[in-house]
RNA sequence: GGGCGCAUAGCUCAGCUGGGAGAGCAUCUGCCUUACAAGCAGGAGGUCAUAGGUUCGAUCCCUAUUGCGCCCACCA
């Protein structure tokens, strides 16, 4: 509870940051509540690496979750926000295998067992850093219930899961064309490739036909290195050139074999010479019309991705070398025909960018079909939704042409694929525990397979794992379908996809019925932030030097679901000044609250409300209702920007302003009225704020007068009838355009503040209202004195005059606020809508239209209808009032 | 090859299912007015990429074009 009511100081985020954080988190503020009969709404953390180090992606990542989960908590929701890291498999991986090199070491050298080790202590030293990164960026997770890929309940959840697919039959181990990284050593998936585009060559080469002297088949390659493990050449079937060719024999140069031409037609015609040389064991598409040709399959490297010995002189090669002594070879031996330059994809591994091999090896598989299909279905029925809408398509593109996913690495760290062969018999046994004999011969001499699995696997799982399935747990009944995932699009297919087939498939249920998306921060130039660029920015230096508050506000102020963020400096600047004049503004709230406070704290709304009063608690309703529905459907940038207007432009410079007059009035009869108002108004201008700029809305909500322990756990305000003020709410603002028409006479005329002036009002009309305003008016239009008369010498009725100095100017009344122009606009918009709801009532009335028309259309016809009809009484009403 | 996004003030970007063209920064003018110079007041600045179409009315919907960016597939 609050005990002292004022702010010292200058505005210093780094004062209170820290400990409002460390009370928050004492408190157990963060901790759903036992109570299971409220709703809940819960939220699973994107994990982070655990090689991780916070970067700005994170900071608005978790932003966008705190934000939600805080505006849900206010609302009354038990909220879950569960946090977590992930074991990345690969990345951490490379990590501990490049400082073991530093060390002269080797994970071979090591051995899997102390290798393991030293990742545990890996995971031990810095697993816990980027969650206590997130601590600092104000997230409310309930840290109690922390998980980690590699949990005992999760690596449960994962072994429960390979075992149910394999089981099913959606798991199978086959030998196949795999994406190989020769730098990280191990398999990876479809997904984890990047395809990059280079320069090369193309290579055309003579294959001579056999017995027919002085004819051969040209081909063009951008791998003759490969050409040693040639087995056929393939021409298209229609291709003119070639269809004598057809079921030839050509002998492949160097080696001085024979192989067969086939036609195929997978072969572009236009392309090349339109003639192909297969090498099966190196190239996708030459693999398949292997199988399909029953052409024999011949490796030209060795597990190393060195040349083996097919031909001797050239066994150890790596790859550029071997292609530069064979294209030597082939000019020498009068093969080679010409070099063209070329530019083409290459397939780099997303973690170490280290081109990509097209392998053939046996690898374990998960069967996709079965399993996109219900994940397609769950996004078309609107069980899952994206937001924004158009990922939608981005995800069926991908799920619809989905292919099997290779999930076992040649990795350690990770979940060990629980699988166990039989050396005698071969047998193979996915199960749970260690089995100790065979089931088929009861041997005893079996072996674990050595393969971990891909870490996008276990994530996979996260959103039940996290809650205790496979275990029927109250948090995973209670929790468990989670709401809302927030992440960004660059991994939909990597995480979002497989949580709901994964999700589908072995709970039931979608993990999650939103899905909220983001783009990427870049930096101020557009590009994206890489550690190889060097133009990354340090959130947490960020932090630092402006604070949590203005990171966060300037991460969210202005943004768009999906769309990239440029990172600028100038809008950390704005958030930064928001913050200090939040915190000056309430500073004078504060100072001119009244000496005994119980009348405020009772919260009865005082009966002697003034204009103002009643126009700023109006304002507020409005900006209540607004800032609610767009949090509802995640228009986080809007709500913040109407926030800090209301904030800013309202209440600072024009309620403040105008109750200043009152509350330096010692006489003032309604000066509890203004700072009644100027306590509530503040109070919940604070709370819509929270969930953006948690620290400074805490420090100065415990300041102000109310009952409740902290902002965090506060009701999220609400519109309230009694204080729509539709009448005062229009007089107010016709007020300001009379103040700004003062002011813009007094630039005009250039009156300095220091001269004494004096404003005249000339009107009968106005004459009561202006004269409740006098003191505010004095004040905001910066005079000295204000009269109103009925009548004046040489000035016209319904004008405004300034004094200054014995010279008077004067300007009409209409003009000041434009009463002739708004009648006209007005009226030409109401005969507008008339014609409009002319037309509509018509069309309805139509029976044609009705019988022909779908009922969406008739709907949408009626909707319309009833909106001309609501903004016509609007017009007329305002109409009415000039 | 298929798909998506963007094009609005000098810069960075909002603009929710059609009716007011906006914010921050920069800029110009005048102000240290007892919450705030990290501020106050006032101003200038845009044919909402181009061409058509639908509509009483288009930045917004439709079609085409141009210029950027991204994703997927992958061609030897």
């Amino acid at each position: 509870m609050c005990e002292k009511h004022n702010l010292e100081g200058k505005f210093n985020p780094s004062d209170f940051e820290e400990e409002i954080y460390e009370n928050w988190n004492e408190k157990g503020y963060f901790k759903p509540s036992k109570d299971k009969t409220k709703i809940p709404y819960t939220i699973v953390i994107p994990p982070p690496n655990i090689t991780g180090k916070l970067h700005m992606g994170h900071a608005l990542d978790e932003t966008l979750q705190d934000i939600l989960i805080r505006y849900k908590r206010m609302q009354g929701f038990n909220t879950l926000w569960l946090p977590g890291t992930d074991h990345a498999s690969i990345a951490t991986e490379a990590k501990i295998v490049e400082k073991l090199k530093q060390e002269g070491l080797t994970k071979e050298k090591l051995g899997r067992e102390v290798f393991l080790e030293r990742a545990w202590d890996w995971k031990k030293e810095y697993g816990g850093a980027i969650l206590n990164q997130l601590k600092k960026l104000g997230c409310s997770c309930d840290w109690s219930r922390e998980r980690f890929t590699m949990d005992e309940g999760l690596s449960n959840a994962v072994n429960h899961v390979f075992i149910n697919l394999y089981e099913k039959g959606l798991i199978y181990k086959g030998k196949r064309m795999i994406n190989w990284c020769p730098y990280c050593n191990t398999s990876i998936s479809d997904a984890e490739v990047d395809y990059e585009e280079e320069p090369t060559h193309l290579w055309y080469v003579k294959y001579p036909i056999k017995g027919e002297k002085e004819k051969f088949i040209i081909v063009a390659t951008t791998r003759p290195e490969t050409m040693l493990g040639d087995t056929g050449i393939a021409v298209h079937p229609q291709d003119e050139r070639y269809k004598d060719l057809v079921g030839k024999t050509v002998i492949l140069p160097i080696i001085n074999k024979e192989i067969p031409v086939i036609a195929d037609e997978f072969v572009e015609k236009e392309f090349g010479t339109g003639a192909v040389k297969l090498t099966p064991a190196h190239d996708p598409n030459d693999y398949q019309a292997a199988i399909k040709h029953k052409l024999e399959i011949i490796h030209v490297f060795d597990e190393n991705f060195k040349m083996n010995n097919l031909v001797p002189e050239y066994k150890g090669m790596d790859m550029y070398e071997a292609r530069e002594k064979i294209v030597e070879r082939l000019k020498k031996e009068g093969y080679l025909v010409k070099i063209e330059d070329y530019t083409h994809n290459v397939g780099k591994c997303y973690r170490c960018h280290h081109t990509i091999e097209p392998h053939i090896s046996e690898q374990w598989f998960v069967k996709m079909e079965p399993l996109a299909k219900p994940a397609i279905e769950a996004v078309k029925t609107g069980k899952v939704k994206f937001i924004p809408e158009r990922f939608d398509k981005i995800y069926y593109n991908w799920m619809e042409n989905i292919q099997d996913w290779c999930i076992s690495r040649q990795l350690w760290w990770g979940h060990r694929i629980p699988a166990y062969y039989c050396k005698d018999c071969g047998e193979i046994i996915v199960t749970k525990q260690t089995p100790n004999k065979c089931n088929k011969c009861g041997s005893n001499n079996l072996k674990q397979d050595e393969d971990t699995l891909d870490t996008w696997f276990s994530s996979a799982l996260w959103p039940f794992s996290t809650l205790g399935w496979p275990d029927n747990t109250e948090d995973y009944k209670y929790f468990y379908p989670t709401n809302t995932l927030v992440t960004g699009y660059d991994i939909i297919f990597f995480w979002v996809a497989r949580m709901i087939f994964s999700a589908l498939e072995h709970t039931g249920k979608v993990p999650f019925d939103k899905v909220f998306i983001h783009g990427i921060v870049r930096d101020s130039l557009g590009r994206k932030m890489s550690k190889s660029l060097g133009n990354g920015i340090d959130p947490l230096e960020i932090i630092e030097k402006y604070g949590t508050d203005a990171l966060r506000f300037s991460l969210v102020l202005g943004i768009s679901p999906g769309n990239d963020i440029r990172y600028m400096p100038e809008k950390l600047e704005a958030a930064s000044n928001f913050a200090n004049k939040l915190w000056n503004a309430s500073k004078f709230v504060l100072s001119n609250m009244p000496e005994n406070s119980s009348e405020l704290l009772n919260n009865k709304l005082p009966e002697d409300l003034c204009y103002e009063d009643k126009w700023i608690l109006s304002k507020l309703n409005k900006i209540i209702k607004e800032v609610t529905n767009n949090l509802e459907n995640f228009e986080l940038g809007i709500a913040t920007q109407k926030v800090y207007d209301f904030i800013w432009n309202e209440f600072c410079d024009w309620y403040i302003e105008m109750v200043k007059p009152r509350l330096y009035d010692i006489n003032c009869t309604t000066k509890f009225a203004a700072q009644y108002t100027l306590n509530r108004v503040l109070k919940d201008a604070l709370k819509l704020l929270h969930p953006v700029m948690p620290f400074i809305t805490e420090k100065i909500y415990m300041q102000l007068y109310h009952k409740d322990e902290s902002i965090m756990i506060s009701k999220w305000p609400e519109t309230s009838e009694k204080t729509l003020y539709e009448k005062e709410e229009e007089q107010i603002e016709k007020l300001k355009t009379i103040i700004v028409e003062i002011r813009n006479l007094r630039t005009k005329l250039n009156v300095h503040p220091s001269k004494k002036s004096k404003l005249i009002f000339v009107t009968k009309t106005a004459k009561e209202m202006l004269n409740k305003s006098k003191a505010m008016i004095q004040k905001l239009g910066f005079a000295n004195e204000v009269e109103i008369e009925e009548t004046r010498k040489n000035i016209p009725q319904n004008a405004m005059s300034i004094l200054v100095e014995g010279i008077e100017t004067y300007i009409p009344f209409e003009e000041l606020v434009d009463l002739v122009a708004e009648k006209q606009r007005l009226e030409g918009e109401k005969e507008k809508l008339l014609s409009e709801v002319a037309r509509g009532e018509k069309m309805l009335s139509n029976s044609g239209f009705i019988n022909k028309a779908p009922e969406t259309k008739i709907n949408e016809e009626k909707a319309k209808l009833t909106k001309y009809k609501e903004m016509l009484e609007k017009v007329e009403e305002r109409l009415r009032n000039l």
